[in-house]
RNA sequence: GGAGGGGUGGCAGAGCGGACUAAUGCGGUGGUCUUGAAAACCAUUAGCCUUCGCAGGCUCGCGGGUUCGAAUCCCGCCCCCUCCGCCA
C-alpha cells in the first residue's frame, strides 16, 4: 500500500507508474473523493469540538445545580448531526482506501520500462547448457523411468499437479532443501525459522496477497486460515506491529516451507512434471532492511540465491522485470532462471523482490532509529533461494547420461550419503 | 469440547459513567553531577488524521447499542492465558 499523503502530494509520479505497469486505476477519483473527505472532515470536526465541551458543560451544570435540560436538547440534536456527517466521512474514506489499495508500488528508477515480459532485460548469465551427444529426455520420463518421480499416485491420492517422490528422489528432495539451508545460515547470515504454514486473514493482507489472489489460495473450511503460498507469508508477519530497534537491521531470515497454490487459470501450462505444482518446496530468504540500504540489499540476496545454483553448477540467467511484469507490491525483481533443456530455454527458479515500504505500511512494520525519534517503516525483501522441485526437474535434466542415470552435483553428494549416480 | 480469568501507550500496570488532558513504574532520549562510567536527581517521551499555522479531532482488542457525555454500562464477535477432557 502506498501513502495516502504520498500519493496526494506525488499525483504525477502514481500516474506514471501506472502508465508503466499498464494499469488502470481511477486516480483522479480517489484524488476528489480525498478532498471531499477532508472538508467533510473539517466540518465534522469542528462539531465534535462543540459537542464535547457541550457535554462537559452539562456535567458542570448538573454539579451546580442548574437545569441543564435545554443544553442536552441541543447536544442531542448535535450528536445526530455528528451522526450523520461520521456516515458521510466513512463512506468516503472506505473509497479512498478502497482504491488506495488498488494502487501499486512505483518501480524503482533501474526498472526497464516496458508494457510487458519482453522488455525484462537479461542481465547476466552462468554456465553454458550442456551439449548431449544423445537425445535427452525430460525431467517426467527420467524421473518416471528412475522410479524416483510417481506422477500417477500423486494423481490418485490427491489430484493433478500433486507427486510423489520415491526413494532417491525423496532423498534428493531432502537433500537440496538441507543443503540450501545449510547455505544460507553458515555462509550467507541467515537464521533460520521454521514458521507456521496455515495463516490467518491479517498475515495474507500484510504480505499483499489478500485481498487480491484469494482465488489463488486453499482455504481450510471450518477455520479461518489459508495454506500458504510461499514463507515469504508467515516470515515476513514474523514482525508485523512490530517496531524494531534501528541497530537490529538488517534481519535475515531463511525458512523451508512446503508452499501451495491452486494455479487457477494456468490450465493448459506446464502440465507434464514437477515445474507448476499445486504443492512443492521452497527455501525462502526474507530480509527486513533500512531504507537506505535496501536496494543494495536486494543485490546481495539475488547473489545469495544465485550461489545456490552455482553450487550446483546449473546453467543460469538473471532477469530483472520490466514494469509491466513487475509484481504489484514489488519496486523491483529479478528473476533466476535455469536453464531445462527439455524447455530448451530457461525457466524461472527464483524471484527476488524488493518491496520497499509497501508491505510493510500493510503489515505495520517499523523501526525506531537509534536517536530515538518517530518510527519509520522497513523496507522488506524476499527471494526464493530457491524453489526446490523446479530444481530437481533442473538436476535430472542437465545431468543425465545416455543410460538414463543421473550424476548426483558434487555439493549434494554428503546430503545424499555419498551417493554419486541415480540409477535405476 | 467444558469451566474460569483477561485484552489499556515501546513494555509492565492502575483506572470501572463527567478534572481521563489515561496514574505509576520500567525502558528510551536530553541534561545535572563525575577524570570517565555507574548510581542519584531534573526534564522529556504513544500513534494516527485534518490544518500553511494556531489549533482541533480520533484511538483503551474489533463492531454495534444506551447516554448530553463511555476505557468505564449493555449486546455480538475476535484473540490470549489458566485448569479439565481429548490427542502426536
Amino acid at each position: 500500500m502506498l501513502d495516502l499523503r504520498f500519493v496526494r502530494e506525488n499525483a504525477d509520479r502514481v500516474r506514471k507508474a501506472l502508465a508503466d505497469r499498464g494499469l488502470e486505476v481511477p486516480l483522479e477519483e480517489l484524488l476528489e473523493k480525498d478532498r471531499c473527505r477532508r472538508a467533510v472532515l473539517a466540518d465534522l470536526e469542528e462539531k465534535r469540538a462543540r459537542h464535547k465541551r457541550g457535554s462537559k458543560e452539562v456535567g458542570e451544570r448538573v454539579r451546580r445545580g442548574e437545569d441543564p435540560a435545554v443544553l442536552r436538547r441541543e447536544m442531542a440534536t448535535l450528536s445526530e448531526e455528528i451522526g450523520k456527517l461520521e456516515q458521510k466521512a466513512d463512506a468516503l474514506e472506505a473509497a479512498v482506501r478502497g482504491l488506495l489499495a488498488r494502487l501499486p508500488n512505483i518501480p524503482h528508477e533501474s526498472v526497464p520500462v516496458g508494457p510487458d515480459e519482453t522488455y525484462n532485460r537479461e542481465v547476466r548469465r552462468w554456465g553454458q547448457p550442456p551439449a548431449f551427444g544423445f537425445q535427452p529426455l525430460p525431467h517426467w520420463e527420467l524421473g518416471e523411468q528412475l522410479g524416483i518421480l510417481d506422477f500417477q499416485r500423486g494423481v490418485k491420492i490427491a489430484e493433478s499437479r500433486f507427486t510423489l517422490l520415491r526413494g532417491k528422489g525423496a532423498l534428493l528432495e531432502r537433500a537440496l532443501i538441507n543443503f540450501m539451508l545449510d547455505l544460507h545460515t553458515k555462509e550467507h547470515g541467515y537464521t533460520e525459522v521454521f514458521p507456521p504454514i496455515l495463516v490467518n486473514e491479517a498475515s495474507m493482507f500484510g504480505t499483499g496477497q489478500l485481498p487480491k489472489l484469494e482465488n489463488e489460495m486453499y482455504r481450510c473450511r471450518d477455520d479461518a486460515l489459508y495454506l500458504i503460498p510461499t514463507a515469504e507469508v508467515p516470515v515476513t508477519n514474523i514482525h508485523r506491529d512490530e517496531i524494531l530497534a534501528e541497530e537490529d537491521l538488517p534481519i535475515y531470515y531463511c525458512a523451508y516451507t512446503p508452499c501451495f497454490r491452486r494455479e487457477a487459470g494456468s490450465y493448459g501450462r506446464d502440465i507434464r512434471g514437477l515445474i507448476r505444482q499445486h504443492q512443492f518446496n521452497k527455501v525462502e530468504l526474507v530480509k527486513f532492511s533500512h531504507p537506505e540500504t535496501s536496494f543494495d540489499e536486494l543485490e546481495k540476496l539475488t547473489n545469495n540465491a544465485e550461489e545456490v545454483l552455482r553450487r550446483l553448477g546449473l546453467p543460469y540467467r538473471v532477469v530483472v522485470l520490466s514494469t509491466g511484469d513487475l509484481s504489484f507490491a514489488a519496486a523491483k525483481c529479478y528473476d533466476l532462471e535455469v536453464w531445462l533443456p527439455s524447455y530448451g530455454e530457461y525457466k524461472e527458479i527464483s524471484s527476488c523482490s524488493n518491496f520497499t515500504d509497501f508491505q510493510a505500511r500493510r503489515a505495520n512494520i517499523r523501526f525506531r532509529p537509534a536517536g530515538g525519534g518517530k518510527a519509520q517503516f522497513v523496507h522488506t525483501l524476499n527471494g526464493s533461494g530457491v524453489a526446490v522441485g523446479r530444481t530437481v526437474a533442473a538436476i535430472l535434466e542437465n545431468y543425465q547420461r545416455e543410460d538414463g542415470s543421473v550424476v548426483v552435483p558434487e555439493a549434494l553428494r554428503p546430503y545424499m550419503h555419498g551417493l554419486e549416480i541415480i540409477e535405476p
